[in-house]
DNA sequence: TTGCAAATGTTATGTTATTACATCAATTGC
DNA sequence: GCAATTGATGTAATAACATAACATTTGCAA
């Protein structure tokens, strides 16, 4: 998929997330964005469902948070399964991806004729730094 | 870890999802303990708290619901990383373990240094009868 | 220029989870 | 025995996350 022209909302959304540290909830990205004449969450969510849609952010489950993409420029899709490493100290997050670990949950699914739609793999814990 | 015995409030919780056919949110576990005394979700999510604690229940990050862990009698924790795959019609929840999976992503976490503390696995998608 | 689809604005509400504080019950040490 | 501690419980209030419903605006193509 190629990303379109962002809107105005979802540039601006897009903006706070890639300038941004680490993940940031919703209603973060809110606060940060009223300035900018945002009022109400729903701007929020449907920039974020549309940029997700793009693959140019991605959603955090398990902290209900978002970052954008760590491969600038590039698709995300082609890479496979995204996985994430999530510092529950400092808030860094790690994106990475591995063709095996893809592999062995798709023959798993493959073998229980399941239809995967969307595959979260979140790793939390403690960071190098963080765990020192 | 052993399982210790189980409270009067963690029995009734535990009790509920071990019944149910699929996952089920803190409030909808509120909702039918309301006959045996449960007025408030913070009696839902303290039992949850230890349930989880003890290994007998999951909680699947991606739905907000907590189930109940598809090995009766067994420690899952000797298991490695829990992965689920849910039913996004039926609701209904597949629960395994694949090694090597376990062995991708804890070697990407020792090349990293990352330390990591619970790691969450969730397929989404159609069961065999539901994509049908 | 009309008609449509997508994006936006606004209010209200629904859903999930925690904080704060009080009480009760079992256990331990003296 | 009986303070002291610990863990479980009860209750109210609130925080945090997310969506429904409806009105309006914008861009663009027929």
């Amino acid at each position: 998929m190629t990303t379109p022209q962002l809107t105005k909302n979802q540039s601006l959304v897009f903006d706070v997330l890639e300038k941004a540290e680490g993940p940031l909830s919703a209603y973060t990205i809110l606060d940060k964005l009223r300035d900018h004449g945002f009022r109400a969450p729903l701007q929020v969510y449907r920039a974020l469902e549309k940029l997700l849609e793009y693959g140019v952010v991605h959603r955090l489950e398990s902290i209900n948070s978002f970052v954008a993409c760590a491969h600038p420029g590039d698709d995300c899709h082609s890479h496979g399964i995204v996985a994430f490493a999530i510092c529950e100290s400092c808030g860094q997050v790690m994106e990475f991806h591995d063709h095996e670990v893809d592999h062995r949950l798709m023959a798993w699914v493959r073998g229980q004729k399941f239809k995967p739609e969307k595959t979260t793999i979140e790793i939390r814990g403690l960071c190098e730094a963080c765990a020192a």
